[in-house]
Parts: C-alpha cells; structure tokens; sequence
DNA sequence: TGTTAGCACTCTCTTCTTTCGATTGCTAAA
DNA sequence: TTTAGCAATCGAAAGAAGAGAGTGCTAACA
C-alpha cells in the first residue's frame, strides 16, 4: 500500500533525524524542524497511523517514535537523499588510491581502511572466490637448493604462489620444462575442475610429483579462509546503540571471527546490496556493501556494517566514489 | 627491601585472588582461602605495611586490597608458580600446528588463533623487521606479456615477491641474465643498506630499470606497515576491568590500528617480555610477548595483551608450548 | 472531513535520602 | 607479637519524590 505524500515527508523526517541523532523524535521536534507548515497534533495522528503500518515505534509510551527495520528499508528504496561526497572527503579517497598500490591485497586493504575513515563505521572488504578462475600459466623456478617456488598464474591475473622442497639434484632446466608441461596440461582450466580431479592425466612419471604439487597448492587454497579484511573495529562503539556492552560484545564476536563474518556478508551478485535488521541476523544492524570491478585481478567486495541508524545517502555515494577510483587505478597501471 | 616469607605469602594470596575473581580481597576472606594458620587481625596489620610499601592499593576505605603494578611485578618474577599446559590445551596447540601449515603468514595466524583460544585473551602475532636480513638470491620471471615477477631471497629465506610491469619484448633470457645481475650485486647486503642508497654501482645501462625496480620494490616493503596479526579483540571486553566503554573503546581502538599496535608491542629481543602496567602505556594492562625461533623462516613473535590481572603463569605455559611446537613443525618441513 | 488547540495521563529520568553491609584501623588484652 | 572486639567509614542498593517530555483523546473550528 502506498503511502500519502504527507505520510513520506514525516517518515523521512523521522528516519533523518533518528540517523543523525539516535534520539526518539517528537510530533513538536518533527514540526520546528522539517514541517513547519503542519501542526504537531496533526503529525501526531499521522506518526500514530505510521505506528499502526508498521513503520515507527515508541520505545515507551511518553517518548517519541523511532524508525523500524520497515521505515529504513522504504527509506533507502524511495526517500533517501542522494547526496555526493564533499570536496574533503574525495581528497581522502584520493590520498589512498592516488600512489601506486603495490597488489590486490594492498588495493582490498586501502579500500577498507578508506571507507571506515571517511563513514566513521566498521569497513569490510574482500575479493571473490577464486575457484571459477581460470589458469593460464604455471611457472617454477628453483630459489634455492631444495626449494622451489611454484607461480600459477589464471586469468584474473592473481598470483598464488607457493614454495614447496624439491630434490637438490633439480635444475632449472628441469623445472622451466616441469612448469610448460604444467601450462600445457592446466591452462584453460578452472580451479574447481582441477581441484575435483576431473582434470587427469597420463602424466609422465617424471613430472607427477610436480603435479601433485600443484593439485595440494590449488586445494589449499580453495579450503583457506575467505579473507576478509575489517577496518575500525573499535568504531561499533562509537555508535550510541552500541552502548550496550552485551550488544557490543555479540556485534564484535562477529568482527572478530572470519568464519561468522562471512556468511553475514555473502550475497547475491549484486552491484550494491543493502541488508537491514532481519535480513543481516544480527539486532539493529544494517550492511551495505558493493562489488568494485578490478579489471584482470577479478571481482573485490567492499562496504560497511554498522548499525541500522547509519547515514545510507553517504556510504552509497562513497563506495561508488571508490569504485571509481579503484577504475581509474586500473587505466594508470597499463600505462 | 626483601619482604618476610609471611609478606610475601599474603601478598601472592592476594594476587591469585584477584586474578581468579577481579574482586578486593579482605583480611577475613585471606584468611579462610589461603591462611587459615593466621588471625585476620594479623593479616590486617600485614596488608596495612604491604600498602605502605605500594604493593597494595584500596579502592575505598572499607573495602579490600587490589595489587598494584609493583605487586604483579614482584608476583611473575618471584612468588608466580609454574604450571604445566592440561593435557587438553596441549590438544589444541596440537590441533593447530598437527598439520602442515602453508607459509609463515599461516603459521603466524596459527599461532595468534591458538593462543587467543587457550588463554582466552587476546592475541598478537607478527614477524622481526625484516630490514636487517640479507639478499641471498634474486630471480626475475616473465609470467605474462607485459608483467614480471620479482622474487628475492633472504637469508631468512623470506621471500619478497612482486609484479611490475616491463616491456613486451624483453625475453625469459634477458630477465635470467637481469637476475643475475642483481644477485651478483646485491648479494650479502642487507636491505637496509640498500634502501639507504649505499650500494651504488656502475649499473649497465641496459638494467637501469630492473634496478630501480627492485630497489623500489624493498623500500616498499621498508616502509609497510609491520603486520601485525591480532587475534581475538572481543575478548578484550569480556575482562571485568573493561566494562566501562571508554576503557574498551581506548583498548580497542589500539587494536584497531596497527600503527598505535607497534610501538606498544615493540620490545628489546628478549626471549620473553612481561610489561605491566606504566611500561605498557595503556592503563591496567599488560602485555606478555615470546620470540619464537622460526629457523631458517626468521624470528616471529607473539604474545597476549590483556588486563594486569592476567594468569600470567597460564600464558607463558602456552606461549612455551607453542615455541616447541613449532620447533617440532620446522623438523617435520626438512624431510 | 480534515486540522488544530488544550489537557489529562503515563512513563522515564534524575536526584535525594536512607539503609544495609562490608571492611578497616585502633585499642587493649593475651 | 598476635589476637579479639568494636567504633568508624564508605560504597552500593533500594526507595521516594518530583520534574519533564510526549502522547492520545476530546472538542472546536475551517
């Protein structure tokens, strides 16, 4: 059912102020500072019809309303400003992602770190599963006397590598024909096939403990922890309905642990996925996250998680500013 | 001053009080748990001269004693008892450090993660600087077109690798030979002399971008963040003396930030550093940290940061069983 | 019919007071 | 030197009172 004009104007203003404040608003508050024009006993009736919708609450009955899981998610979907970043906050973005970055890992903990300190809010980012990704070349090469470092290459340009003990009567030449035997036999493969062991093979007896290297090092890192990188942990607590030390606790367990962060964070493919209370499992929580396109080196993952009473209009607007920037990135490394 | 044994019995009863319960110990309750061969008056004139001598505080008049720093200094030097892990907690050393583990990153999180779980606060894991070590081998290698893969060699067989990006017609042989260049030159410096610009050389022509491009690539590794693995933060708040918000968010805000983490950490190379209180620089806390010989990997270390009343007898137990364990995990990677 | 003013009612939050209990230091005796 | 006894001290918990905020409802008004 759709909601009268008036009806969106007062939940607006509602949501807004409770974002900035974290205090009930009254129907007077509502009418001295966003609709002067009505009187408070009118947006009484009208606050009292919301309640009945579903959309506000009173944490007790002579307090004001606050904004249910309902009001965000219609305010994040139809009434929320769309507001750009200021003039400061993209110098911030542009001291991260100006310099050179060294690898992914560096671009996923820049993006993290630029986040949490232009939102004030806890920043996650991580780059997508690695199994569907394609190999398109294996190196080996012998750094020392009975180690040798295995470089598997695949078509989002990540680079596992892994040393692994060799026989000391190897030699280079050995392990550049060990790494083309490799290429030949991988290359067009993804990870998963491998791994599952539909790739097999009459290998030559003299390369199969170099290819069962490559199977363990491809397995270990399929099992390997997402890696999830959380920025201003400590930031949950800066926010008032976090005061609570058992809400903070719980809220940090989870920041804490990788294993229950991930499934919280997990997502469909979407450009921007926004969670809010119920659909997060976590009380009073909200994330919004957004997949950032980083060209050959795959997918990466990047947004906040904080509490539902965050500022929505500017979080959008910076993770989209940073995907932009992680673009342009990309062009200045093909130069 | 040396204190009578009858000194310092109450005074380790009142230690291992407070650590077990977070609780001021009177002269009553001393009594009954742990001297039961005194009057509580006795101990009473014995706690009043044990406070003149700045080992005990009260928070209040009419309430027991709290040990101050000096007393839990005193305590892990002298009075502590040495306890053995529970065949359980060695279980879960086991369980961590029973399989191989991939890279020295792992093993480093391993150790973080066994801690935190045993000792149940929370912990810091990270490696030496590795600007002392010396460059054993370099090796570049082409993996696609445009991009090569720099590895270099430590004497502690850290291996610093990185892409940049080269010239499409430059061949596998130019950048075998480029690589022996730079080892015939680099070779038995330390990375920090090389940063600083003291090897200088009549560098062919022909290499003057491989050079700038490894010395670029150890600056950038001079000039990282010390990664610092924390494990554990959350469990920071369930210690009775954080409850209060302003203490947590102070405490995790430093274990937020790897910057502020460093310098806390940052210890003369003892085998084992026990900071308490005012050497910390935070208030009530302590940090307990080990130099763990990682063999030809480097030295690591690792550690618990948590509040005074810690069991330290408990945490240097794991923090020795640990150092063995992965002594043993160093045996096991030669065969 | 929708809007508004007025007002009684409800409930929280703060402050003040009181009480209760724990623990000490001191004194005097053993 | 040790111990029993006791007044004194202070914090924590419980209770009481008052102030303030905000609502819902009623009745009047456009």
């Amino acid at each position: 059912m759709a909601l009268s004009g008036r009806k969106e104007r007062i939940l607006k203003a509602v949501v807004d102020s409770y974002i900035e404040s974290c205090e009930p608003i009254s129907s007077s508050e509502i009418r001295e500072k966003y609709l002067p024009e009505l009187s408070s006993a009118t947006i009484r009736n009208e606050l009292a019809s919301l309640e009945d919708m579903g959309y506000l609450v009173q944490p007790h009955v002579s307090s004001g309303r606050v904004p249910t899981a309902d009001a965000y998610r219609l305010y994040v979907d139809k009434l929320m400003p769309r507001r750009k970043l200021t003039r400061s906050e993209i110098g911030v973005v542009k001291k991260y992602f100006g310099r050179k970055l060294k690898d992914i890992d560096e671009v996923v903990k820049s993006t993290a770190k630029v986040i949490s300190e232009i939102t004030n809010l806890t920043s996650v980012a991580y780059m997508d599963d690695i199994r569907d990704d394609v190999i398109t070349n294996i190196k080996i090469v012998k750094i020392m006397p009975t180690v040798a470092l295995f470089i598997i290459v695949t078509d989002h340009s990540i680079i596992k590598d892994t040393t692994a003990n060799v026989a000391e009567e190897l030699d280079d030449v050995y392990f550049d024909d060990a790494g083309k035997f490799a290429t030949s036999l991988f290359a067009g493969k993804r990870i998963s096939e491998i791994t599952s062991g539909k790739v097999v093979s009459d290998v030559h007896r003299e390369y199969k403990r170099i290819f069962d290297a490559i199977i363990a090092i491809l397995k270990s890192y399929e099992v390997s922890d997402a890696d999830i990188t959380v920025e201003g942990s400590s930031k949950i607590l800066d926010q008032p309905e976090f005061n609570d030390l058992e809400k903070a606790r719980a809220m940090l367990a989870v920041l804490d642990s990788k294993e229950k962060l991930y499934p919280v964070l997990k997502s469909g493919n979407m450009d921007l996925t926004i969670k809010i209370g119920e659909e997060v499992g976590m009380p009073d929580c909200a994330i919004v996250t957004a997949s950032i396109d980083l060209g050959e080196a795959g997918v990466g993952n990047a947004g906040v998680i904080g509490p539902m009473r965050m500022d929505y209009s500017k979080v959008i607007s910076v993770l989209d500013c940073i995907g932009k920037a992680i673009g342009a990135l990309d062009k200045d490394d093909d130069n």
